[in-house]
This record gives C-alpha cells, structure tokens and sequence, in this order.
DNA sequence: CAGTGGTCTAGACCACATG
DNA sequence: ATGTGGTCTAGACCACTGG
C-alpha cells in the first residue's frame, strides 16, 4: 500500500500564483513545491496528488503545472510513473565520490545508510565493444555483473561491470559468499590492481536506466567509465555506470586539507 | 545580418508526423530536425524558421512543436533567444578534457581551431567561499580572471579564475603580454605548481552562464571546480568552469594505451 | 514597429498500471 | 473499470529584441 494522497498542496488555496510577481507561475510552483519536500510536509516515497486535482486546486491548467514537474523530475525531486503517479524522490542531496576509494568510504558522512543490491550476475560473449575494452577477443566469454546502490531506499548509482571470464572460473560462487569484487579478485591472486582511467559524461536517462534508478526517463544524468588492471597491466574490469545529475559530485586528487 | 531562414524544413510536407507511428510525434519531429542538422541541411548558427510558421508547416501545434525544440535545447543542438530566433548551435561532438594536461593539449585532434576569448581580468574583494577556497583573509584582494573557450566560433566553455593579488602584483600587464597564466606564475617566481582537487557535477545553466556559453538557460551543464598549489603547499588558484552537459568528456588517469 | 520566443488557458484522447 | 501520467489541439496574451 501507498501513502495516501492526502492532497496536502490544497493548503494552496490562499497563496497567489499571477503573473502579477515577476517570475512564471510555473517557477512558482515549482518552488513552492520545492518548499513542501524540503520543509518535509511532502516526505520522500510519498505519492503526490493527481495532476488533474493538483492543477485544480493551484488554480492552473495541467500543462503549467506539468512545466513545473517537469522541472523538478529534472531536478532529481520526483519521480513519475506512467499509470500509477507521481512520487516524492528526494533527498537528491549531493554526496561526493571520491576516486580511487572504495565505494563505501566516500559516503561515511552521511545520515541514511547505503546498502548494495547485486541485480544478476550472469555470463555473455564479448560484443566487439566490450571485447576492445577488456582486451580480450570477440566472442570471448564475459562475467556481467549488476548492482544498485541505495542511500537509504533511494537509487543513487546503477553500475554494471563486465570481467574477463577466464581470469575468475568460479566468480559467482565466490562473489556470493561476500558480495565484494575486491575478494573474488583476491581469491583469484589478484592482491593488488588499479583504476587506470576514468571518464566522466553526460546524458540522459534511458529507459532501462530510469527504471534502475527510479527516474522519469530523459532526466539528465552522469556516464561513468573506468578501467581496472592487476599489477601486469592485463585489464581485468571494465566498469559503467549512471547516476542522477543532481545526486553526486565527483572529487579527484589529494583530499583537501 | 543573419543567414536567411529560407524555411528548409518546409520540404516536410511529404512527410507522415502522426501517432500512427509507435513514437510520440514531437520525438519524430525531433529525430528529423536532428537529421536535419547532422546532414549539414542545417548549418551551424544558421536560424531556424519562427515557430509559428515551423508548426503550420509541419502541421502540428506549437505546443508539441516546441516539446520538439526544448529535448534538441537540452540536447545543445540549438539555442533559443528570446525575440530573436532559434539557431543551430552544434557541433556539440564531445570532446575530451584530460586533467592535468594544458588546455590546448585535449582537443589537437580537432577540426575546428579552439580559441580563448579573455572576458575581463579585474580585481576584487574576497567573499566569504572565495577566501575560504583560496586560504586567504576575508576581504583581501583578489584577482578575476574570466575566459571563454571556443571551438570554432562555439563556445564550449566559460571559466572563472581567481588568484591572491598579493602574491601577482602585476598581473594584469604580465598577461595582457601573453595571455597565459602559467607565464604569469612563471613571471613571479613560481615554476612549478599541481592541481590539487578536481571537483565535477551537474546542473542547469544559470541566464549568465547561458549567455556565457550561448545556451538557453535551464540547460544542463557540468560545473568543474579546481584548486592549484605551489610547490610549497600555497593556494595560487581556485578555478571554476561550466561546460555544456553533452559536449564534453572528462578523462582521469593515465592514457589509454 | 513587427516578429520572436515564453507563458498560459480549456479542453480532449490515449496507453498504461492497478485493483 | 478506474485513475494515472503522456500526448495533442486551437487558440491567446505577454515581454523581449531588433530595425
């Protein structure tokens, strides 16, 4: 069962959404909106009032209220669902990645607790991309790899990582024990290895990625790609990855002070 | 004077935009002035027909017409402004920024001869986040540096520098000479120096940013944050940039083979 | 001044998910 | 079957820019 929809906006009726302020009506709802999840009238997983009754009761059309969603789906606030409504996503705080840590150190700081949730892991053949960036031969046997990362029981970050599936002839059996890459690497041999490069870029989320993510598909969000080697310098990790725009920040070099 | 919009996309009336296809006819019409664009039929900084007429042409509303318009925007396809017209702003090909590389290291294999435009450089009092990004008093003097990087005659990047005054006497003859920070660094004694911290994340296009960078405001961007030390731990610089979100690749780590 | 893009209204039909 | 968000129409007024 959902949150009811308690219609909390309606407590609207008195506020003046014109043109007679300096800024578009639906800049002001999208900020007033804003207000309610921030001030926490509007908690996080709570559904939101049809767009119909919302539009009525703020005393516009559909689509002026639909520029101010739509704004802050971007935003990384909600989240909508064809057929079912629109919910509170937050709290898109921005928490940073730093490189070359692992995961669960970079986010120390934080209230919510961060939990892993291993989605498959399952063998494919090389594509020729993934071929070239694992340095292995087409058709070459891969082990595939996804997890989510949860802040709280919000989506933060999709990853997908892709090994040669001759260096780890028992990778699920091992990865099952543990649940960490860094051990199954271990039990393999492989002591020490490094991220020899990342790349960072922009896009938009496509639908496998906005369902991961819970995400409205289109919203704006980070690629991410890197590659590990064992200390021979043979590639033994291909990793990609999605975040939301406005949910992280990356921090490379030496930590400040 | 602007190239003459000789409506080219009036050559659609042939065309079937209509639900009987399985996508959205605003994503059809999408696609098509993308082809548009990427077929050269549409050449960079040319403008497009008003989107009144391009709507009757097309034979759909302005409102879906500008659904259409709005995902190319975001996309850094075209840029819209206000009362004036819509214009094609590619080519967003993305290319690479290598950290710790010199600019005009990171696009050589370009075709398009990158450009630096000096905006101003002017000196300024230190806010409170400035004196704490640069380790000095508040209130001290600070110099302002900002620039804006073209490809081609595209800007793809605005850039705010800022440096201790204290420590660059005469910067601003020094680089009038040459238009080169690392001259100026050379000129006051300081020969080598390292970028300590590199911060990345995301956003939307401020309306300077957006004028900065010829975008419609509300674009997402990536915001670049660096600081540079001296070789005896001293804060020289503290950096901060914009680029538009799908034209550019960050790359960390040592090369690809 | 005329033309532009930005905003807004008042309707409508559809595909989709849920009960 | 109902309610949801996604799409689309046919108008309208506004602020802004440029000649």
């Amino acid at each position: 069962m959902l949150d009811t929809p308690e219609i909390p906006i309606t407590t609207f009726d008195g506020l003046v959404f014109g043109p007679r302020s300096d800024m578009p009506i639906w800049q002001q709802i999208r900020d007033h909106i804003l207000g309610l999840i921030e001030s926490g009238t509007l908690k996080p997983g709570s559904q939101l009032p049809g767009e119909t009754h919302l539009a009525a009761s703020l005393g516009v059309t559909r689509i002026t209220l639909r520029q101010a969603l739509q704004q802050l789906q971007n935003e990384g606030h909600l989240t909508a669902r064809k057929g079912v409504g629109i919910f509170v996503r937050s709290p898109p705080a921005i928490f940073s990645v730093r490189d070359g840590h692992p995961f669960r150190e970079n986010i120390e700081t934080h209230s919510a607790p961060i939990t892993t949730d291993t989605r498959f892991v399952r063998r494919e053949l090389a594509t020729a991309e993934l071929s070239a960036r694992l340095r292995i031969a087409e058709g070459a046997d891969i082990i595939h790899l996804r997890r989510l990362r949860l802040l709280g029981d919000q989506p933060v970050y999709v990853n997908d990582k892709h090994f040669p599936a001759s260096r780890f002839p028992d990778f699920e059996a091992l990865y099952a024990e543990r649940q960490s890459v860094t051990d199954v690497f271990r039990a393999n041999g492989i002591a020490a290895f490094r991220r020899v490069e990342t790349r960072i870029s922009g896009g938009f989320a496509s639908a496998e990625e906005a369902g991961n993510l819970r995400l409205t598909p289109g919203t704006p969000v980070f690629h991410l790609n890197a590659r590990n080697e064992d200390s021979d310098g043979r590639t033994i990790e291909w990793t990609s990855g999605c975040w939301p725009l406005m949910s992280v920040e990356f921090v490379f070099g030496t930590p400040a002070k």
